[in-house]
DNA sequence: GTAGTATCCCTAGCGTAACGAGGTATAAGG
DNA sequence: CCTTATACCTCGTTACGCTAGGGATACTAC
């Protein structure tokens, strides 16, 4: 399932803080990742992750090292600085409690009506 | 709390047409009734609603009356059309799965990890 | 009365970020 | 060898929330 593009807005920086923070990753990787935990319900383009990769790191929130695997691909690989896992921890408690407002307006229990 | 605006984008239109759903709104009353069931936890001005109502009538999902209270105000009620009951329905269930895959990346069960 | 606040509507312009569509290059598999 | 998957990138478009205005009427307090 495909969502309304304005849906993601908001939330790719925190999942790829998240998704980094676990252990480095490549953008290519990245985006399998979030395609396969989420069993498709999101489903990212590299045009979605790479600008996102670089602003991140343009802000200091993230660094990345460039590797070379046994069989010669190159790898931009990701990892989470401090002020990386700060901002991840705002972002996370701040998606949290907005979801939670959402959620409180969307589905209102019936006794609250009338 | 105020949140990113970013995540704002994709919820001010199911949550303007649920409210509406539930009985006619004015847009003055809309922000109140926003603010006060979230707690403050989204905190709407006249600049992201008004707009969005005039979305939501050009595209025929929801319908105004003029109407004057008793005290001389002219208020401008808004009522939920069919159409747009239909994309309330599909908007909403879209924001659970989506929020329920975010949540999913966000806050990853130890077990997952390594 | 009148000053200040709350109610009620509206709009123009700005900034931002996801997306589509494109480009490059290398490894793997048939 | 030729296609597919891997892996990186960027440009232009587009949509919409927000800021910062503007206008008009009712209510409240002094």
């Amino acid at each position: 399932m495909t969502y309304d593009a304005d849906l993601m807005r908001g939330v790719v920086q925190p999942i790829v803080l998240q998704l980094v923070s676990e252990r480095a990753m490549y953008g290519y990787e990245i985006i399998k990742v979030v395609n396969q935990r989420t069993n498709k319900a999101l489903e990212w383009k590299e045009g979605t992750l790479y600008p996102c990769l670089h602003r991140l790191e343009g802000s200091g929130l993230i660094k990345s090292v460039w590797e070379t695997s046994a069989s010669g691909r190159k790898r931009k690989y990701y990892s989470i600085t401090k002020k990386g896992l700060a901002t991840l921890k705002k972002k996370s408690s701040e998606w949290a409690s907005f979801a939670q407002a959402v959620n409180a307006l969307l589905f209102v229990p019936q006794k609250v009506l009338a």
